[in-house]
DNA sequence: TTGTACGCGTTATCAC
DNA sequence: GTGATAACGCGTACAA
């Protein structure tokens, strides 16, 4: 019942270790029979190869890991669900790693990629200017999934999944443009952001610029404080602090559908509507978006597509030894029923 | 840059490897200066040690899973961040199994168990009658965490850590029932289900018979087909359905939150309102179901409490080598926007 | 205080 | 087709 290894099961069987490992592993030069038998007595033994030891002696492993910071954000959960799946399919091991959010994901990696031998690793969510010295020392391919991170070109056998953050969020902000609003606020991510956040607040500027629309510092509202970013707490939170502001506004983007959420929430309680009185617009098209009440006109990023393409992706890398892949994803504006056309 | 070892390390330092060693796992026994270069030239080579030799070599690894089939459920999302942290804080490894649905989670957890050499594991949101079988040959401390299991008697080294499902269930049953209602339909699991979506029904029915109201198997809507139970999707499909068989009934209980939003967003497409044509209640205590808009009246359990009596559960375990505990946390009704009190 | 040598469980390379 | 045996990288008696 203890600690049943090869050896033992070798001794049970008469044969030696190295037949049983032939077994084991699917080798071709083994008779069938002793085989079979062998796998009955594993089976009956309950034995389990010890994972350690294979991967001390193994050169490769074909695991994969998925390196991410929110194993909760309801959009990677998604996408982490058919990465693994498509995974699985290929017959690699997957890991998933969720690292805490003071950690450095890369160090992560490289820590996980030695200890367990990896064949790849996907990031998802990661930051879009990863530190070039410690993506060196990550020696197999890699995915990021969700951001256009900018890898030296240095570098290679790496892989980007994106959508285009600026022009997404153009997109959005030029539809509300569009339906009339002229003052539109936004809740974006830290004043000091350099990924995601800064580029959707970019697009942001530039659709308001198309239009005319001087840029207000006061409709600005960047994230404060600690605490996680992508919350719908954060977008309640800092709704509330716009409306008693008075700033005066008709529509309200902020850069996730979750944050959308917290708005809308805190909208309502102020006694006023969405959208009769403001409008709201999300991004990144969760499910979530769809079924809130009203619906939040958001940013669909196709979600299982990008989740499919980094895995496909990451196998090309490891074929194919390096390769600089790109892949940015066209993302589709859903209107909801959270904004309203207001004609001036 | 390839791959330096232990050996490099002693070499480059001009020390012995068990000297490294003991620089690496904070031995005493060891000259703080050359324990200061070797940590140095470490560093400086960026070595990091092989995990596989290391457990391969150690009794013990200090590392415990969780095993769960639903990173993705929102409930159980912020409960694994909260029990991730309390575990690295104890200078554990935590390692996160995400398991599919059609496999078992014990036999996974018995194969990582002895791969990693775990100390002890967490199943999140597991079966309420694991296999005893299976249960046997896992040899590591293990909490059932969000579900009364029943585990046999003969076993031991095991916790858990629920809810009282049946009660809270019949809580707010008798709450829409003391608000007058009397036509509740449920939104419930597969007809065959024996874990959750059976005692939450239990608790339905038992709070149906002490106000009176005779039982209507037409108002039980179960989950039919494959894909996943607890989705705003399933919510959305079942309630439609519901609405246009025509039955009637002026209040609907899901058994989570996540449904009861689906639910919620079928009957506004129908044209009617929450909670004026139609009451919802829900289950869990989500963050979203505050925030949704009517905030939906469900029962709360506490999730972080929870999670943090998990991991501190574990421990003890570990620590007394066995035990059976069991800890029912109490849940709270959480009154929202989404119930109507009707006067017959 | 430090170094040598052995063994952890497995796979790969040989001979047979 | 099969069985010894040498690595894999590390921790740890034990010797020095």
């Amino acid at each position: 019942m203890e600690k049943v290894t090869i050896k033992d099961i070798a001794r049970i069987c008469g044969v030696g270790v190295s037949t049983v490992s032939r077994a084991i592993n699917n080798h071709p030069d083994i008779n069938p029979e002793t085989k079979q038998q062998i796998l009955d007595t594993i089976r009956a033994y309950n034995y389990v190869p010890n994972n350690s030891a294979q991967n001390l002696k193994r050169t490769e492993t074909n695991t994969i890991a998925l390196v991410t910071k929110g194993v909760g954000n309801p959009l990677f959960a998604e996408m982490i669900e058919t990465a693994q799946r498509h995974v699985l399919g290929k017959d690699y091991a997957f890991v998933l790693q969720q690292v805490e959010e003071e950690e450095n994901e890369i160090e992560a990696a490289i820590r996980i990629a030695k200890e367990r031998r990896l064949k790849g690793i996907i990031f998802m969510g990661g930051a879009s200017q990863p530190d070039a010295g410690l993506l060196r020392l990550l020696n197999v391919p890699y995915v990021f999934c969700t951001v256009d991170s900018r890898i030296p070109e240095s570098l290679s056998g790496w892989g980007i999944v994106a959508i285009d953050n600026e022009a997404e969020s153009y997109k959005i902000v030029d539809y509300l443009c569009r339906q009339g609003h002229r003052r539109i606020a936004i809740l974006t991510a830290f004043a000091h952001d350099t990924s995601i956040g800064k580029l959707r607040l970019d697009g942001y500027r530039r659709a308001l610029a198309d239009h005319g629309i001087p840029y207000d510092p006061e409709l600005v509202m960047h994230m404060r404080g600690s605490g996680s970013l992508y919350t719908m707490q954060y977008g309640y939170q800092r709704t509330k602090e716009l409306l008693e502001s008075e700033t005066e506004f008709t529509a309200l983007y902020a850069i996730s559908d979750t944050i959308a959420i917290g708005a809308c929430k805190a909208i309502f309680d102020s006694g006023r509507r969405v959208p009769e009185d403001i409008s709201v617009a999300g991004f990144d098209g969760l499910d979530l978006a769809n079924y809130y009440h009203p619906s939040i006109t958001t940013i669909e990023q196709p979600m299982n597509e990008m989740a499919l393409e980094t895995s496909r992706m990451l196998f090309r890398l490891i074929r194919e030894k390096d390769g600089r892949l790109r892949h940015i994803f066209p993302a589709t504006l859903r209107e909801g029923q959270s904004v309203k056309r207001i004609c001036p």
